[in-house]
DNA sequence: CTGAAAGCGCTTACAG
DNA sequence: CTGAAAGCGCTTACAG
């Protein structure tokens, strides 16, 4: 099949080239009579626009750029990207500009990237997700002056805007509730230790302790992964003074920990209580159902990708705090049976013969 | 910045923007040693080929397009997609084709998806998942000759080749395994019931039932989520006959089910089995682990990727079928304790306040 | 309000 | 082996 271009709509319509353009594109200079002719003949023969040579003459790719830097197996077991993709999505599917993805090793991969997009002209904005402190991406992304939005708190990071929630705040809510619950022992459980957000809950938790005198309270580093989490999980559950509750910086690291606590024979909530930071169906559907922190990914990629394609059209862009995560209580939380030294895990006898995987 | 172009290195090297161009291609119509000298400028001022010129003249976008039909919660929740994702990407990104990836809201507004993306040339082919029964898109793709590979069983087909693994196989040797432990009530709960791979297994499960002559297993559709999946399974436990093994079509759906199993005081694997078809890192996570039927997905979509530009650059493709799912056991499955009449669901004590969700 | 023309940065036959 | 030129399908100043 052939496509059709401008060129076949203005012999039809018996205008020029030019004509049609300006009617297609809804500028000035063509008569609202000529202008109804040519989009319903547009429409007839089934036009579209040649991106490739829309964007040559208007230097506009219609495309926005948004890279991943995890590895293959994290990111299949994250519900973030695919929520915040989706997200992106609502907003640039209804402008007809595309999401292009592109997986990288590293940040060095990923600056090379943004590099190779900007000369290709491939994409006319980016989205930067998981900053670090001192992130190396930002410099190279104002001097190539590509039009970028942080999906994250960009304080501290001048020149670029961010799409973010009140990670602070909702970590300080949580640490509080279990507090009022009866907890004093409160453990929490981190992402990758140099992402930005890591470090802002971190500073949370660190002044909340402070200030409510929470001698005990302790943060491990892990890596969002359920491995490193069940391991930090029987570290913990093992040691005499163990937590009566633990905060899971994911949900994959929730629900490990969940598993460690049920074979070691912790029962949750009565001997440990677990919450989830971001809440996915995932937190729903084990047993017991996860307390979880909850935010609207969708939505926050949408507003990420409405402030991007303003960027993009020149306008000048602000931050957007989006609103302060939510708590939501359910099943895995609830007053310490005791405060005084925990009991010793007792051995399950049921589920024993399971803690070998793979026997075949 | 300025984007440097081939003029610009055509300048530098005092020859012609055509020379520059034979150079950087690798075509013949340049001498070794002005190839060299002029590949040396284009690496030093930093040249990529911008995408849309490259388009416009020699008619490839250096895309490929990947359509998501499946709402935003399911789509985060599920592995496959992301595995998927960053298989094709490794093939992808090292001949610097791009991943257009499109969420629609179903297979109508997906077929227009086809027919804008080609009218655009946004895409130099396309990947085509969850295939259905007599599926609309496949005579779409076939009439405007976009090259497709579809990631499932082709045949039956007309037209169009895929990559896929023996679902058939690896149903049956599960169903097999589980018939050697001494089960004889298995169930089966499906994913969407019109996708092809839905009715392949099913087709496995009702050929094994046959011929082992299990006249218990039955077969309960579901729709992949958890929601409905725990539904289904409280209604199977419920049941006078309840079974005493079930395979769930899917990672989220068999943690479903574990977790209704526990909620009903139904012991895995003692008076349950439970087998999940897509293996995932939450498998392994969950108490007790999940046995699994367990694929490579990022080879699978690796090989797609390179069945799809192999057919883009004009080759004729054939079917692949890649190696049959291994199952992989672990803690979820067990010879069941009893074959006769079970025991009526003991209500736990524990874990009763946690039936309600959202108790704040 | 409209038409003719140049230009975006490449690729590729076509002469030399 | 090399150069000059046309063309991909749009957009956009520039004359009329």
């Amino acid at each position: 099949m052939k496509r059709p271009t401008i060129a076949d709509i203005a012999k039809r319509a018996g205008v020029s080239k030019g004509a049609v353009s300006y009617a297609l594109n809804g500028h000035a200079g063509v008569s609202e009579t000529t202008r109804k002719r040519i989009l319903a003949i547009a429409e007839e023969i089934g036009w579209s626009p040649n991106t490739a040579a829309r964007a040559l003459s208007g230097s506009v790719a219609f495309a926005i750029g948004l890279p991943l830097c995890r590895p293959a197996r994290t990111l299949g077991s994250e519900p973030f990207f695919m929520e915040l993709v989706s997200g992106l999505e609502t907003e640039l599917s209804t402008r007809s500009y595309a999401l292009t993805m592109q997986v990288v090793a590293d940040v060095k991969a990923e600056i090379a990237l943004y590099r190779r997009w900007w000369a290709e002209r491939r994409v006319d904005g980016v989205i930067l997700v998981d900053l670090h402190v001192n992130d190396p991406r930002v410099p190279v992304v104002i001097e190539l002056g590509l039009p970028a939005v942080i999906i994250g708190n960009p304080s501290g990071i001048g020149g670029l805007t961010g799409v973010w929630s009140d990670d602070a705040g909702a970590l300080t809510e949580t640490v509080e509730y279990l507090v009022a619950l009866g907890h004093r022992r409160i453990a929490r459980v981190t992402g990758l230790p140099d992402l930005l957000h890591t470090r802002i809950r971190d500073d949370a938790f660190t002044a909340i302790r402070e200030r409510l005198g929470l001698a005990e309270a302790v943060i491990h580093p892990a890596d969002y992964t359920g491995e490193e989490s069940a391991r930090v999980t029987r570290r913990l559950l093992s040691s005499a003074h163990r937590p009566t509750a633990v905060i899971y910086d994911n949900d994959i690291m929730a629900v490990a920990g969940l598993a460690v606590a049920q074979e070691m024979g912790v029962r949750v909530p009565a001997d440990l209580s677990i919450v989830a930071w971001d809440d996915s169906p995932l937190c729903k559907l084990v047993h017991p159902s996860l307390t979880a922190v909850s935010r609207d990914i969708p939505r926050y990629g949408a507003r990420a990708a409405r402030q991007l394609l303003a960027a993009i059209s020149g306008a000048r862009i602000e931050n957007y705090q989006d609103a302060t995560p939510r708590l939501v209580p359910r099943g895995s939380t609830a007053p310490p049976t005791q405060t005084a030294p925990p009991a010793p895990a007792a051995p399950p006898t049921q589920t024993a013969q399971t803690a070998q995987p793979d026997r075949a």
